[in-house]
DNA sequence: TTGAAAGCGCTAACAC
DNA sequence: GTGTTAGCGCTTTCAA
């Protein structure tokens, strides 16, 4: 493997003037420059990134640490679309990607520090933990630059980036209200999730705007599981036969909700309005086609990392970044 | 940030001694390491893999090279199964993940070794790439050793995962023929995949051994594109009314034909059975269900990994491994 | 069983 | 504009 003595010997020089030379440093003749990158070439060098790194204490790599690249875990592609925004942007700004994956067990042994900085990643962007996490609390301890996807903290070294789930709720809602429904249930995910949170949030804000009463009795809880939720909807449906639309906190339990719609043969849209969250890739080819809160998670991605390196680099202030949502209207909606 | 040096200060002993201690070699005293340890531990002590890998020169992490991480790309969730199946026995073999993606465009600035040589990864996995790829033949000229998916190509540092991917096509060809079809067309993918070439080779041995004629003008290239498999789909079906069912290369193709079928009004099953290749997510969830030829896209990723790993720690001699097919039996299939 | 010393490939003071 | 030198944190002969 050629280094850059290797260079230096066959440009005459010191290896202090190759590392200039190749590093675009101002100080150097521009005849020896040349000389010392056509000799590289040829020699078809590369540089040692280790050694890089181990001298000038950063890796130039950032870590992306997912919970739930699993085989299970398949039928959203959210970790995909994450996954490709933030590799778009590492590639534009010359980084590299650790891919780390976690699962509970796995917690156990290796802290989120551990594998930090046994890594020596710059910094590192969270996804899919829940905020009763164990990881949490060390990301927010530990001094390792990170933005988090989809859990509002914001310290010195981390940032967040999320979507306005309270004002996707709200808007949902309030389509469905526009809809002529009045009886609105809403398949919640978890109390452990943010975007649980604050969709709830919005939920009510709407309901409570269109001076509807919010009934405690209308609102469960499907664990963000298909099954999970089809299972709820059922008890709910069949105890309040009254509900018109449900508004769920994600397309995979609005699935469910169809499910269980069709379980029950409750037709949608005409007996039965569902509203999913995400739109994920299925939304559109369910049947009936789902109408959905749309979130743009590949930009997701992309914000994180920009907002990482933005960080790393010194480039912000800012540790926060919201983003937009809209709700894509398909079939599963309908007037009341 | 704490190094050997410092646990090397505090226990009173020197560097050689702690490295020797926290690799678990045999001529260390029990009582020294046990110290050792403890103040390792208590340090919160993490080793700098870097200054491992540089003197060690192998950093105990793979590359994943893939194509296609794009935003455009996201009906298959292929690479996620790669990758998950990837990342599980980096894991479990400890190793680490580096994720780099590939576009046309990205592969003039920068070359297969290059990628692999400047981040010093031990091996890399290569999904998603053409066979008349650039980085193809680079793989195969560089020493890095590496794995392909669904390429065929062995050497010394090379060797690949792949499904039978004839015996694949037969089955479901045979299948057709099972159910009395006759007139079978074929939507291929492109001839520079190995994939099509192989699962060409299956359909035209079922239809031989089945003493059935095989039809040049039946067999059609959708370059696995949804869009190009529908217009081809209804140029086909418009000049041969008589083809009564369609195997596909790919479920997207499968899902362009089943458009086009819509389009010309024909129904499936009952007028054309429709078979795809794969099973995507979405295979499961059209109208109707895709019947189509299962493959564990999982484990080709799983399989690539350990047998990279393998290769590297020289466990194994073998550079192949072939997965088994299955057919998933769904609705857009019926008898003549 | 332990330590001293060299060196992996690179960058960065500092000197010339 | 260029070279000398030290050192990043680690492993590994070789000697004691």
């Amino acid at each position: 493997m050629v280094t850059i003595k290797d260079i230096a010997k066959a440009a005459g020089v010191s290896v202090t003037t190759v590392s200039r030379a190749l590093n675009g440093y101002s100080d150097v003749n521009e005849k020896t420059r040349k000389k010392i990158s056509d000799i590289a070439r040829e020699l078809n060098y590369s540089p040692n990134t280790l050694a890089r790194g181990l001298v000038m204490k950063r890796s130039k790599s950032i870590g992306i640490i997912v919970s739930g690249l699993t085989e299970a875990s398949r039928k959203d592609n959210f970790t995909l679309e994450v996954l490709s925004g933030v590799n778009d942007v590492i590639s534009e700004r010359d980084y590299d990607l650790v891919l780390f994956s976690t699962t509970t067990t796995k917690q156990r042994e290796k802290t989120y520090s551990q594998l930090c900085r046994e890594r020596r990643v710059d910094g590192a962007i969270l996804h899919g933990i829940k905020m009763d996490d164990p990881y949490l609390k060390e990301v927010i301890d530990s001094d390792i630059p990170c933005v988090l996807i989809d859990i509002p903290i914001e310290t010195e070294t981390v940032g967040y980036v999320s979507t306005d789930n309270a004002l996707g709720a709200k808007k949902a809602v309030q389509f469905l209200i526009d809809q002529g429904h009045t009886n609105i249930a809403m398949m919640n995910g978890h109390d452990r999730a943010y975007v649980s949170i604050k969709r709830l949030e919005g939920y009510a804000e709407a309901l409570s705007e269109a001076g509807l009463p919010l009934k405690k009795d209308w609102i469960v809880d499907g664990g963000f599981s298909e099954e999970k939720a089809q299972e709820e909807a059922v008890k709910l449906l069949t105890q309040h036969p009254d509900i018109s639309a449900i508004f769920c906190a994600s397309d995979l339990m609005a699935l469910g909700v169809m499910k269980a719609a069709k379980e029950l043969d409750i037709d949608i849209p005409t007996e039965l309005s569902v509203m999913g969250y995400d739109d994920i890739l299925l939304a559109s080819y369910t049947h009936p086609a789902l109408t959905t809160v749309a979130q743009n998670i590949y930009q997701l991605g992309y914000q994180s990392a920009n907002l990482l390196i933005d960080m790393l680099e010194e480039k912000t202030q800012s540790r926060a970044c919201i983003l937009d949502t809209e709700i894509a209207i398909r079939e599963t909606t309908g007037k009341k």
